[in-house]
DNA sequence: CGCGATTAGTTTGCGCACGATTGAATCGTG
DNA sequence: CACGATTCAATCGTGCGCAAACTAATCGCG
């Protein structure tokens, strides 16, 4: 076996196919709330803290405005978010769930705990697992 | 804190931002060689056994058609790989590298060290990550 | 042989990601 | 107050990723 330089022996490979793995995962989950991954990721993050400008959520999520924007629009036309600018400053765009977004969340109460019996990973394997690609993530940032 | 509802809390975050930061710490390397990351990636698939058919390169890459054919033909259009049809089978396109593909073979050499450099991980705790990345695909496929 | 089923790859359409640019609003310094 | 610098979101262009529809070639069964 070739050392260090096959395909399968890449750390790069195995990280890129389980986060496609994962997405794929989620898509029978979400597709019933008519939401993709991005998109419940996104909630996950105002049902959290709602009434967030653009940039905090781009901070939150690691994602520019450049595809905030867009996917934010798509969930407005869905009537799950509004989308509004600032009246202290105009350049600020806030936004907040509507009534839908919030009793979305209800529906979507289930889907932490089918995917985490999905991954078939008890807690502490999970947690385990979930600090270090943290720590990788810090890694390759710095 | 709340328990396991957090974005920060969700193992799917964490593999999603470690896989984007991954691709983007790949971005400066692979630059000065005129590839993306899912193009390195290819390379290497042909590098370590040329002449496959694009299904072939589908299976190990985990990749569809769809997704491989302007991939590739973005590939040719750099003079790195040729495409035909085989003679035996017409619906068969089979890829191969051009002498410019196998020479980019040595400017790519690099890329694995520096990449794990930039991880910051000794071998022992790439490989545990690895595997356990592994596991985890194989049990959201399952 | 003939013809329906299957297979391989392409095309289409949509939704991310992200670098780069733009335009408008605000800030800061003189 | 003025005006250049900065900030915020939107826009543009490119390249994935993938579902679905399509096309052409091959297979298989009568």
């Amino acid at each position: 076996m070739a050392k260090g330089q096959g395909i399968d022996d890449q750390l790069c490979f195995a990280l890129y196919t389980a986060s496609r793995a994962m997405t794929r995962a989620y898509q029978p989950i979400l597709e019933p709330l008519g939401l993709t991954y991005p998109q419940y990721l996104t909630l996950l993050v105002l049902w959290e803290d709602d009434g967030q400008r653009v940039s905090a959520l781009g901070d939150r999520l690691h994602l520019d405005s450049a595809t905030l924007t867009p996917l934010l629009k798509r969930l407005e036309a869905q009537g799950l978010v509004r989308r509004s600018r600032s009246a202290q400053d105009e350049r600020v765009v806030e936004v907040s769930l509507t009534e839908a977004g919030w009793a979305l969340r209800e529906r979507a109460a289930h889907v932490p705990l089918a995917m985490l019996c999905q991954t078939g990973l008890d807690l502490g394997e999970l947690v385990a697992l979930r600090e270090q690609l943290k720590a990788l993530t810090a890694r390759l940032r710095g």
